[in-house]
DNA sequence: CTGATTTTTTGACTTAGGTCAAAGGTAACT
DNA sequence: AGTTACCTTTGACCTAAGTCAAAAAATCAG
């Protein structure tokens, strides 16, 4: 994961000013409540939310519940994967965990710039290879790691996760049930 | 899915002829005979495998099982993301479940196509998409839906699976054991 | 500070799927 | 065809995690 992140940023020291400035012209900064939807259900995820600081979550429902699919913190970007590309309606909702403060780029401008400013579509590539080892990531411990074990590794390696947001979310992110969760921090 | 193929398979149509040629140039036809592995635990991944035809899977062993993370059927392309992104050493296996011909191309030779061919950058990135969509997906297989829906969906949008492949790597990659897919398929 | 609402914990019970062991099947080799 | 090795099915039992219900704690509004 961090030798992704590490790429991304030494990709980021070698743009240069113009492309940089190109898209800080597009980009517009916007400030969320508590609560707030950045996408709702069904909606077209139309931007991509660069967050400056607050928390974030992404998540869908289910037949039974409702799973969280991801959280962001500040120097995260948040966007529906899935309804970003294809610009079609997103089953994924995005919600302002905490106020939020976001740099907001639509994505018809980030297209437009990709013509005159190539080097945004090696960017692209990075932050998308970067997503996909996250997922292969996520898959690994669904399939390996017990609900245990996947809740040490998180509170572990993101301790972040436990000041602003509540269990129930943690544990629909984790894949388990609250109660489940809840008992899981009894016993450690 | 199919909509990140079109993408793909669109652009593949406007690559212009000096594009497609200086890839080909670089592209070596191999042939392996089933069992062989196409890369190895440990063995960094320096090429990506275009399948022409045959079967091959990719996997890794946890602690306790071996874990199918995907198939490869004529047309695909296999490679083991992590190892291939970042030139270290794998943890996943590729083997070839019946003999196998492929169009080899190895990465290094590929990344310098990129400088002079600015087009491979953004078939890279629309590779990416489709990995990272597809893994998506599988996530959310696991999340939301029963062995038996698992089972149920692979059988319904992947017929092919059940012809040469053998029940254990399908149990593996649906993540439930032998015994619970062969009663799941004597209920059906 | 108090009552109301939301969040978390605890308890009792259920269940999907796993494990271990043995028996049938299938294929492959001589 | 007969033997060996591998796959798959079946049976009996186990376990991690889920569900439902209620209590306890924390948060919030007035």
């Amino acid at each position: 994961m961090d030798l992704y992140y590490q790429k991304l940023e030494q990709f980021m020291e070698t743009l240069d000013e113009e492309t940089m400035r190109a898209v800080e012209n597009v980009s517009v900064k916007k400030t969320f409540k508590k609560g707030d939807l950045l996408l709702e259900q069904g909606e077209i995820c139309k931007y991509s939310f660069s967050l400056i600081n607050g928390v974030a979550r992404k998540f869908y429902y289910g037949q039974k519940k409702v799973i969280t699919t991801e959280f962001y913190f500040a120097g995260d970007v948040a966007l529906s994967f899935n309804s970003y590309l294809l610009q079609k309606p997103s089953e994924e909702v995005m919600e302002c965990v905490t106020d939020l403060t976001v740099e907001c780029i639509s994505r018809d401008n980030f297209e437009k710039l990709k013509q005159s400013f190539p080097k945004l579509i090696a960017y692209d590539l990075l932050f998308t290879e970067l997503y996909a080892a996250w997922l292969e990531e996520r898959l690994f411990d669904f399939n390996v790691l017990s609900a245990t074990e996947r809740y040490r590794k998180l509170m572990h390696k993101s301790p972040q996760y436990f000041h602003q947001i509540k269990l129930t979310h943690i544990a629909s992110y984790l894949g388990i049930s609250l109660e489940t969760l809840s008992r899981i921090r009894a016993r450690i």
